[in-house]
DNA sequence: GTTCTAACA
DNA sequence: TGTTAGCA
């Protein structure tokens, strides 16, 4: 499986971002009217956010308590990749393109990496909530 | 219980 | 940005 495919797996709704980034619901949906992440979003129009999303919000993250504004962000970070017509997890699922133990595998090594580039509370937090992939 | 959109203190 | 209303 691709490192692009792994990253831009929809995986998570808008409050497991929001204790991973820190930053309110609200924040999270501004910044995506402004388009600075696009999160695919599910039958029932829920948003589901790929680590991609999430690295990128920590990002704007960073950028807003530096002082900047929108448009300041829009020209660091550059416009955003119309990342293709990935399927999301549930059709990936569905066609049989990503078995659940690839998924349990990917997740885990996904954590990991999180562990050695953020540690602290952040930490327990994604292993919390991430708990219900590790049957 | 969680998320969504829209709108206003 | 926070927060609340009214839905799905």
């Amino acid at each position: 499986m691709s490192d692009t495919l792994r990253r831009n797996l929809a995986l998570f709704p808008i409050g497991i971002v929001q204790k991973l980034t820190e930053l309110t619901a609200r924040q999270i949906r501004y910044y995506e009217q402004h388009e600075l992440i696009q999160p695919v979003r599910t039958e029932g129009n829920q948003r589901l956010f790929a680590f991609n999303d999430v690295e990128r919000l920590l990002e704007i993250k960073k950028l807003i308590d530096q002082g900047l504004n929108i448009s300041g962000i829009k020209r660091i970070l550059g416009p955003l990749e119309a990342h293709s017509d990935l399927p999301n997890k549930e059709e990936q699922e569905k066609t049989g393109e990503i078995s659940e133990q690839e998924l349990h595998d990917l997740l885990k090594q996904e954590l990991l990496t999180a562990r050695m580039n953020r540690p602290g509370v952040a930490n327990s937090l994604i292993q919390g909530e991430l708990s219900r992939f590790f049957h």
